[in-house]
DNA sequence: GTCTATAGACGGATAGAC
DNA sequence: GTCTATCCGTCTATAGAC
């Protein structure tokens, strides 16, 4: 990404930078915005807070640095849409879980998730959710979608919140397949199914 | 509760207690623990905030008072319980609307959930949903409790943190009686449908 | 690039006058 | 019971030396 390393080292440090940022998931993702402290986080990763200010200009900037999306999610929804409406609720789950139960994922998705309830909080509510799941639903051919998408994305998002941010078990513990054998039907019923 | 009031007032302010509870109870429940100070729920409140450490303790007993629970789950969901579990789906999931849709009661209610990512945390997942949702269940008559536990809970919490907290549309501001009928049969497939 | 120093604001909590 | 005054800690952010 450098376009050939002819003119040396770009502006950003040698690793410090990804240290600060790493740091900066972890914290962000177990504790949430407020109560994450720009200090806290330089202590952490073993640098001088006011190197955070440097690299990342406010602790907002930070946050956002931290929240960037690790993956695309229309990129690994794409064969899901691909393969039409028919089981598409168990392999929508499945493909989410895969996401979630990667290790190098899931701090990020964490740090997004607490967005839900935190103050800095409308990047999930008026971004991620319509955004992403929305033309996905679309692009599967559903009809109705304004009335599914709320269905649909309440109990993934029930998931989401008992298996990793509450950690309940056995949820926490359950492998994925079975997870998305128990919820998958009612997704399908919502995407699918009759409504009221 | 004061045994007769010939002793005299209690400890208690006359309504500065109240008002100071008051204003907690929409802050914590707006911007959850961390965000709020002291200082601003005093302000708000019109008092001074030495008089908020007077009457709680410290700021998490403040929190901790604000939380306390509204109304009593066991108590609302005993009808639910004593119909048997045909149609249990949809009952709980409409008392549990009916409650959150109260507007005296939403408040807390909604204090209590931000607890669910808040670093005050395990009050939600310790408590709350083991000790009341799992009887729930046992008194029900519903075999293997401990694997539809989870799956119950987690469409309730999908449902309870779109609609209330997220506040996404249209279901924040659909009627209780179309949510019931459209989440209702999870909810009922869950409690005595088959297990994978 | 990295750090020291510090500004400037705000936080929780307490002591004590009235 | 209510308020003033204040201590002390922590925070974000910046300026500037090295």
């Amino acid at each position: 990404m450098t376009g050939g390393g002819r003119r040396g080292r770009r502006p950003g440090a040698p690793d410090t930078r990804a240290a600060i940022l790493a740091v900066a998931r972890e914290r962000f993702a177990a504790a949430g915005f407020a109560a994450v402290s720009v200090r806290s986080v330089a202590a952490e990763a073993g640098v001088d807070p006011a190197l955070v200010h440097h690299y990342f200009g406010s602790k907002r900037d930070l946050f956002l640095a931290a929240l960037e999306m690790p993956v695309d999610p229309r990129e690994v929804l794409a064969p899901v849409i691909a393969a039409g409406p028919e089981g598409a609720g168990e392999r929508i789950l499945a493909t989410i879980l895969g996401v979630w139960d990667d290790d190098e994922l899931r701090l990020p998705l964490l740090a997004l998730a607490r967005g839900l309830t935190d103050p800095s909080g409308h990047l999930l509510q008026d971004g991620f959710l319509p955004v992403v799941i929305g033309p996905v639903l679309a692009e599967l051919g559903v009809d109705q979608t304004e009335r599914r998408l709320p269905l649909v994305i309440s109990q993934i998002i029930g998931v989401l919140v008992l298996r990793y941010l509450a950690r309940l078990e056995p949820l926490a513990s359950m492998p994925a397949e079975e997870v998305v054998a128990a919820v998958g039907p009612t997704l399908q019923r919502y995407l699918t199914g009759p409504l009221p």
